[in-house]
DNA sequence: TATTGATTGTTTTTT
DNA sequence: ACAATCAATA
């Protein structure tokens, strides 16, 4: 008799599968199968262990995690599985503050997003009146207030330096944001994880509650938690910390986000008895492709040691694609996707990744011109719309009428006169009477200067608020979506506009409308429980908490994204381009030299390589241009790039080159941590010619580049090469490794760097060096 | 109050 | 190069 619950494991998952009790460390390569362990283990106490299911808490960090979590504990334990405990950080967050009524907040209080955060941050700056020399910008001030709640420090805790005048602003500013929030009775991203971590802190009776309540916690993507995620989570076990945390180190890539690999570098050293299991064996790429991304990360400085292998033999050998420029990198690309798909591979089943959003246009270009269908994909977008937005913020307001930020969104929209004037004078009479801008509006006759027309929009405004919130704030989403664009006139007046952008924007309320339906019909007839909220706030924390993590990823397209994007996904073939210095070690221009602290950026551009490296399943291609359009200093401009130190830690043989490349086989360089030295940033180009993947044989969907034996520079000596290379002239037919045959139609003097140009077959003309041309 | 030209700042962005 | 945001106009 097989069992879907312990069966179909390997030695390692099912060590980790079966752990009892204490602390359990699961250090999961990629690929290695790391959601599975975390779902059978759940799977595996509820049913073997007799541990009722709510009382295991599953965080993840998305939704999307979280859902697919969800839906594989379902297939394995049936409806049981309705009571696990399976969030997001965030998600947790909010319920625990509804249930507990938290930290002054209504129960259906709003959550702030990026963008509110960003405005509401301008708006307190606006009001602190910095003089010139004093002021910063809301983003500076809004990045040190996000840090502090990464470490959970309330405005009156935060210590900045004497010297520090912009984080003294900034202190100053975040006092003023958190009371601007508590008047607004709103919450943002990093309150859902401080004011529960603040209040279990404080409160020992609520902390035994709660850690009485889990008998087991399970942390997915360790490696990204910041300080206050992880002292939440400490907190949540009790003091017998049945904590299991998955993660791994070579795939975090959100420092800059507060996110501190710490935690999983030093979690054996808050548990001193944890038990570690590292899960090494990978299930989806091939060798060439793992060995390829081990050796990137193995020169990362701070890291768990480990290695991933495969029991799969063979595979395709990397690719790699030298381009002249970035429009030429994108053709190349292009056709290697073309390639690729002649071979069998379906388009959804190709990525194209890369550094930088800005590398994208000249991507989708060429892919558009050689008609390969493509998305671009984003964190986010629909719920970002600012239409859709307009809405939510309507919405918002019916449940907390008091929400200044989202009143000043949507008091002039649709247009109805008011302007920022009045709204200037609005904001003073209810800054000076501490009132919120809704209750001001009750005494508009009090609000000096405003001209009759605009008191009556405000009065007609104020109206419609109050209506919604007497009637709307208890119904369902659907319902109270329908009734916000009828009453606003949103609709009406993007209907009365008739522009293509309207039409879409048109589209877009429908389909939200669409989606709150969706949103009521999932619901259960009664109210669970724990879901102390009406159906409307539910339904904005979801839209709050929800990017666009369940984004239909659209089939028959090849995807273009970010390497960060990337992470969890996986595809057939992946292609990363841009390996050049300064773009994938991602440098800014004046922090050219990766010194010291830079050094642990520097270690975070490997791991995003890494992970890049690790989504492919069969074919990877690498892919750089040897100069590219910039906009450093003076101006945008086509700079020289050199290849991406990485490519320099790929022993040769992985791109199908025979032998190893004797004058970078042992690597002198920087010393620093032990088996960690890094690598040499500078590459000649030409070690890179004719590493090209070019036309593929039939038999395979991508050419092992082969390399010509390779010679130093220093001794390079004209003799040395094979006779046949030295004297070509126009009209000569050649052969050449990667790009096929062609024909010489110019050539240079001869020398050791002689070029020579060449119309190829396949590839149109090129420029290559005659050394790496045959005659045919 | 909406519309234009100047100005600015350009990594990544799970929630 | 380029977009997004900002200050000055119609």
């Amino acid at each position: 008799m097989s069992d879907p619950i312990l069966d179909n494991l390997n030695d390692t998952q099912r060590e980790a599968v079966m752990h009892r009790e204490g602390p359990l460390l699961v250090l999961a390569g990629a690929g290695s199968g790391k959601t599975r362990v975390l779902v059978h283990r759940v799977a595996h106490l509820v049913r073997d262990q007799g541990v009722p299911p709510w009382r295991i808490l599953c965080v993840t960090f998305t939704n999307k995690a979280a859902g697919e979590m969800r839906e594989r504990l379902h297939l394995l334990l049936g409806p049981l599985a309705s009571d696990l405990w399976v969030f997001t950080f965030h998600a947790f967050g909010a319920r625990f503050l509804r249930i507990e009524a938290g930290a002054g907040l209504p129960v259906a209080f709003p959550i702030y997003d990026a963008d509110d955060q960003l405005r509401l941050a301008k708006s307190v700056l606006a009001e602190m009146g910095l003089a010139e020399d004093e002021a910063i910008t809301p983003r500076a001030a809004l990045s040190r207030i996000d840090r502090w709640k990464n470490d959970a420090l309330l405005p009156e805790e935060v210590r900045v330096g004497e010297h520090d005048e912009e984080g003294q602003v900034a202190t100053a500013a975040y006092a003023r944001y958190q009371s601007a929030l508590a008047r607004a009775g709103a919450a943002d991203f990093g309150d859902l994880v401080m004011y529960p971590l603040r209040l279990l802190e404080k409160d020992e009776r609520l902390r035994d509650r709660w850690s009485d309540r889990f008998a087991h916690i399970l942390v997915d993507e360790f490696q990204d938690t910041n300080p206050a995620q992880y002292r939440l989570v400490r907190l949540l076990c009790g003091p017998v910390p049945n904590l299991c945390v998955v993660g791994d180190d070579d795939q975090a890539i959100y420092r800059w986000r507060g996110a501190d690999v710490a935690n999983i570098l030093g979690f054996d050293r808050d548990y001193r008895d944890a038990r570690i299991v590292k899960l090494e064996q990978n299930y989806r790429s091939s060798r060439p492709i793992l060995d390829a991304a081990n050796a990137v990360i193995s020169r990362a400085q701070w890291r768990r040691p480990k290695r991933l292998w495969t029991e799969r033999d063979g595979g395709v050998p990397l690719a790699l694609l030298v381009a002249q420029d970035e429009h030429e990198e994108g053709e190349l690309i292009a056709r290697a996707a073309k390639t690729a798909r002649a071979q069998g591979i379906r388009w959804e089943e190709i990525a194209v990744l890369y550094r930088t959003n800005a590398q994208s246009r000249p991507l989708e270009a060429a892919l558009r011109e050689q008609g390969i269908p493509y998305v671009v994909v984003r964190g986010t977008s629909f719920y970002e719309r600012a239409e859709v937005k307009d809405v939510a913020a309507y919405l918002r307001l019916a449940l907390a009428p008091r929400s200044d930020l989202d009143l000043l969104r949507v008091v002039n929209r649709p247009p109805r006169g008011v302007g920022e004037k009045s709204v200037a004078r609005l904001k003073a009479f209810a800054l000076q009477r501490e009132l919120s801008l809704f209750d001001a509006l009750a005494e508009l006759h009090r609000v000096a200067d405003l001209t009759p027309k605009v008191t009556r929009a405000l009065a007609q405004f104020r109206e419609l608020i109050a209506d919604l919130h007497a009637r709307v704030a208890n119904l369902e989403a659907g319902i109270a979506v329908q009734e916000v664009l009828e009453n606003s006139q949103l609709l009406e007046r993007l209907k009365l506009e008739g522009t293509d952008e309207s039409v879409d924007r048109i589209e877009n309320l429908m389909q939200f409308l669409a989606a709150a339906r969706e949103f009521d019909e999932a619901q259960p007839r009664s109210p669970s429980r724990r879901d102390p909220e009406p159906p409307l706030a539910r339904f904005l924390e979801r839209i709050a908490l929800l990017g666009e993590a369940d984004a239909p990823t659209p089939e028959g397209r090849v995807a273009l994204m970010t390497l960060h994007c990337a992470k969890g996904l996986e595809f057939e073939m992946v292609v990363i381009s841009g390996l050049e210095e300064g773009i994938l070690p991602y440098s800014r221009p004046w922090e050219r030299e990766w010194q010291d602290e830079t050094r642990a950026q520097l270690d975070e551009e490997r791991r995003l390589c890494y992970v890049g490296m690790t989504r492919a399943k069969r074919a990877l291609t690498l892919s750089l241009a040897r100069r590219r359009m910039t906009y450093r200093d003076s101006g945008a401009g086509y700079r020289p790039q050199r290849p991406s130190r990485f490519l320099g830690d790929l022993p040769p043989e992985l791109f199908g080159l025979p032998g190893a490349r004797e004058t970078r086989a042992a690597p002198p360089r920087l010393h620093r941590h032990p088996g960690a030295v890094e690598s040499d940033p500078i590459i000649e180009l030409d070690e890179l010619d004719g590493w090209h993947a070019g036309r593929p044989p039939s038999s395979s969907f991508t050419v092992p580049p082969r390399r010509p034996p390779k010679q130093d520079a220093s001794d390079l000596d004209l003799d040395q090469r094979p006779p046949e290379e030295k004297r070509l002239k126009p009209g000569d037919r050649v052969l050449h490794a990667s790009l096929g045959e062609g024909t010489v139609t110019s050539c240079d003097s001869a020398g050791p760097d002689t070029k020579v140009s060449v119309a190829f077959h396949d590839w149109g003309e090129k420029r290559v060096l005659a050394r790496f041309l045959r005659k045919a």
